[in-house]
RNA sequence: GCCGAUGUAGCUCAGUUGGUCAGAGCAGCUGAUUUGUAAUCUGCAGGUCGGGGGUUCGAAUCCCUUCAUCGGCUCCA
């Protein structure tokens, strides 16, 4: 067995190789020269990927005494090999698959130049820095707790503030582009779940129904809001001229993810996802569809994500019986999802296999601090749950039709958003978005009378405003707020409280002179104004 | 769930081969100080060393087990 303490030893070893200049050959050999090769090695593995080679495409790398299978390429030798960094070890199932055997994996980088390993390790550091988790605690952002339950978020009140914050900018956004606002239920009968399809597919791997202690109903924890999104579309009857019709909600849902798969908060058992629901014709497909991706751009460039990038999920050509729904209802939602990308000039990488059961879909991906990326705006096509829950409108001919549903998210959850956020901004948040604006200095106990007045003023001008009045000196407290990240530290002495001013520091950035109280309420409500206006 | 690692006060960490080893700094509470742009001083309080079991005269230290966390794998409606 391989454990991180024998890392140094192989790594050491891999040194000793690589400074002996070792050409490493490449040689073509045929599938029987193959098998022969690793069968008599006992390389069981090898031989497995070889016997479902085509003969004729089989390459060997040769370097010293050891020879492997690969299809390259490889380095001409080992000399290019000056850094190596063996950085963990891992279980990975064999080809991927979890029915497989699990292999130990030794994770590591290599470098042509020391300096670049040595950089690329401190930008390890540096983002180890930025996590979300620690960042979340050192903020008072988040908390988890055993006894609530793991993968069970605590917003505590800076966080909430936070959140509150993005989701107050999104419903604004979303009321001027059309969209209605509902709210359900945290839970829904199973029945409910058997109707769109979810029971069947996920409902052995769910938190399992409760049920009534009377009449022994069963409930499922809600672990999505659309199918109560459509028992409200069906609660009145439509009309062509109600389409599209937009239904939103910052719905919480819950579902069961395995033990080993939970990550602060971008992997949690409860989030809260900025749901919504378009029902559209057929022939207002792509259009929304094309909406929706304005609406991520608009929103990704309001948090700075300038660096996303979009997938094109689809069905696996190979396994049908993963999917429910027509082949031409497939057909027509990947093309649709195709094109409307294509018009709005998104670039795309398309993976088959990749959608949902119910229909394909298009994600947006933005990088956490150490790279990895993460499903945030997510866009679906479904045609499936209009049939199921026999959602209708009335067209121009008074016949009944059926809509098309689009299922999208733009934060994707609030807590992966959020976390995600946190690991690109190192909880320097924009002025927008920071839990309180600014926090009041005074620089001795003489002037909080004054200083109260202002937090007062400014509290009641709607800029969230704290105080630090206690007996500290002025550096202690302006150090101990420049860490907490509050954007404007304003600075109360003998001179402001005779002159109405503030003295104005900002977060990262320094003194910036005096202000008038209400000068500074103004500047701060336009620099708000300036940054999610546009 | 699987593989590996980690788990000492709210946080960051010390604790030699098991034997006054339960400690420090920061945070918290006290008192003093009334301060002009990134750490004022004093005192106090805080932990059944993740939980449980075992080995031992004796366990934070060794073994087993369990929980949680971290890095991956798998999964992700």
């Amino acid at each position: 067995m391989i454990t991180d303490n024998d890392l140094p030893l192989i790594e050491n070893r891999m040194k000793e190789l690589a400074s002996k200049n070792l050409p490493i050959v490449r040689k073509e050999v045929s599938k029987k020269e193959a098998l022969d090769l690793f069968s008599g090695k006992g390389d069981q593995y090898k031989v497995e990927l070889i016997g479902e080679l085509e003969d004729g495409t089989i390459s060997l790398y040769t370097q010293g005494g050891f020879t492997d299978l690969c299809r390259g390429p490889h380095l001409p030798s080992t000399e290019p090999i000056k850094a190596i960094k063996l950085l963990n070890v891992a279980g990975a199932y064999w080809r991927g698959n979890e029915k497989n055997k699990m292999l130990t994996r030794i994770y590591g980088v290599t470098y042509p130049r020391q300096k670049m390993l040595d950089d690329y390790l401190a930008f390890l550091e540096e983002a180890r820095k930025r996590d979300h988790r620690r960042i979340g605690r050192d903020l008072e952002l988040f908390t988890f707790s055993p006894k609530v339950g793991m993968g069970l978020p605590l917003w505590m009140p800076r966080g909430a503030e936070l959140r509150q914050n993005l989701i107050n900018f999104m419903t604004r956004v979303l009321k001027k582009r059309g969209y209605t606002m509902v709210a359900t239920p945290h839970i829904g009968d199973v029945s409910l779940y058997k109707t769109s399809g979810h029971y069947e597919k996920y409902g052995k791997d769910s938190f399992q129904p409760m049920s009534t202690p009377q009449e022994g109903e069963q409930f499922m924890l809600k672990p999505m809001n659309c199918p109560h999104h459509c028992e409200i579309f069906n609660a009145t009857p439509k009309s062509y001229k109600d389409l599209p019709l937009k239904m939103a909600e910052f719905g919480t849902v819950y579902r069961y993810e395995q033990s080993g798969e939970l990550h602060g908060l971008t992997r949690v058992r409860s989030f809260t996802q900025d749901d919504a629901h378009h029902f559209c014709r057929p022939d207002q497909l792509k259009e929304e569809f094309k909406s929706i991706i304005d609406l991520v751009q608009f929103i990704f460039k309001a948090v700075n994500f300038s660096e996303f990038t979009a997938q094109i999920s689809l069905r696996d050509p190979d396994d049908r019986e993963k999917y429910i729904g027509s082949d031409e209802n497939w057909e027509k939602a990947e093309k649709a999802i195709i094109e409307a990308a294509s018009e709005k000039k998104l670039v795309t990488t398309v993976v088959p296999g990749e959608a949902a059961f119910y229909g394909p879909k298009l994600d947006f991906m933005v990088k956490d601090a150490i790279g990895r990326k993460w499903q945030l705006g997510t866009i679906q096509v479904d045609y499936n749950l209009p049939e199921r829950f026999d959602l209708t409108y009335n067209g121009s001919d008074n016949q009944k039709h059926r809509p098309v549903m689009i299922h999208r998210a733009i934060f994707g959850s609030m807590e992966r958003f959020i976390a995600v956020l946190i690991e690109n901004t190192a909880g320097k948040f924009p002025l927008w978005l920071a839990p309180e604006k600014a926090v009041i200095l005074p620089i001795s106990e003489k002037f909080n009378d004054y200083a109260y007045k202002v937090l007062h003023f400014l509290n009641n001008s709607d800029i969230c405003t704290l105080i630090d009045d206690r007996s500290e000196k002025i550096g202690k407290k302006i150090r101990d707020n420049e860490l907490k990240r509050i954007p404007y530290l304003l600075i109360i002495g003998e001179k402001e409280a005779e002159s109405g001013t503030v003295s104005v520091r900002k977060q990262g950035e320094g003194d910036k002179g005096s202000m008038k109280l209400d000068a500074f309420a103004e500047f701060i409500t336009g620099e708000i104004k300036n940054e999610i206006a546009w």
